[in-house]
DNA sequence: AACTATTTATAAGA
DNA sequence: TTCTTATAAATAGTT
């Protein structure tokens, strides 16, 4: 635009491309900076140089280039983010998995096993677990975890239960907790032979626990 | 620039300020489209006018918004979308803490009850759980179990146990998977009076269940 | 949206 | 790079 037309087309000649990339990137950027505070705009502009620098204008009114594409994306409804969520919902996929996996295997160690046990065995297992529960109803397991169950949720506003999707399986594991059903989990020490009737040592050796299902 | 020099600031005039608002960004869209052929650069410019418009210029050479904006990332070293992740490193938080509640709320079910079970009950009770073992030694649990493990992970070469943090309590199910100890679940039908030693229908009333620590 | 007097931007040269 | 300057381009105010 002076001394002479120019044709708008790749200037060959990389000294004088450089050259005019820097004056136009000047007056580039004057322009930015004009439209910006006479028109009230927010203006982005930004540059790469066919030797990959980059110059960036960014109105002041933006407060920052961040601020200004969340803009940016409200107001065209361009997703530019989209892609860079994609490794994070990686993540939160695997990790929902593992969670799945978690509850699956608890669920298959409760239900793939000890099926053969004989039927008279169980009937004494639950009788003996039966009489265990009668001696122990004051301070019943139901009526102590239900307590310790609602305080918690009360207290942490369901938060954790509720904002995350966990398959609907957490949740059934609180309902769980309330029907007061009878499934208890019991743990054999691996040191051996605890025998007869009898015994030594303390009742810690051996625990019997309430379980989900 | 014509008919008079202007000083640069707000027009207060709303219409005026519209007009030269559509002037001048027809002007610097010009501009950068020149300075992108001229120079081989690339360029992206976006406006938004105080009426809210979005207008945006991004040169071919850039194929998208996108990859014009990685380019910029790396070569400037700015991370727009960090606070992006925000909420979904929300979630992934969030998704954790289920996780671990869930395993929490698991090892306090098993952990926090029937410990006054009395002695001697125990020791029947592990009596004749230790029998079932030898009964059914060949498809026994543990090397069933085992070897079902064994394989799911070779299949899902460790993915969805290593890429996400469990806070080491998931491993550890699996550590514990292949210790062979002996914790077993027995669940109690609510059905009431199972009663003395002798039994009607089939044995699938009770269940007895290997579990995890 | 057009016109056009002027201001601004800038190509080429130094 | 920066300055100079002739000239092309952009545009403020007007219609």
């Amino acid at each position: 635009m002076a001394r002479g037309k120019i044709q708008i087309k790749r200037i060959e000649n990389s000294t004088n491309r450089q050259v005019t990339y820097s004056k136009r990137r000047n007056g580039l950027f004057k322009k930015a900076r004009e439209l910006t505070v006479l028109c009230d705009a927010k203006v982005s502009l930004i540059m790469i140089s066919s030797t990959n620098k980059v110059h960036e204008y960014i109105s002041p009114s933006a407060i920052s280039t961040k601020e200004f594409f969340d803009q940016y994306q409200r107001t065209s409804g361009i997703d530019l983010w989209s892609s860079h969520y994609e490794n994070m919902q990686e993540s939160l996929k695997k990790l929902k998995e593992v969670n799945k996996n978690l509850r699956r295997e608890i669920r298959q160690r409760i239900g793939e096993s000890l099926n053969g046990l004989k039927f008279k065995q169980i009937c004494a297992l639950q009788q003996e677990i039966d009489e265990s529960l009668k001696v122990r109803n004051l301070e019943g397991v139901n009526s102590k975890l239900e307590n310790r169950f609602v305080a918690e949720r009360d207290h942490e506003e369901d938060s954790h239960y509720g904002l995350v999707d966990d398959g609907g399986e957490y949740g059934s594991v609180i309902q769980f907790q309330h029907s007061g059903q009878g499934l208890f989990a019991i743990h054999l020490q691996p040191n051996g032979g605890v025998g007869g009737g009898g015994g030594s040592g303390s009742g810690s050796d051996i625990k019997i626990y309430p379980l989900l299902e």
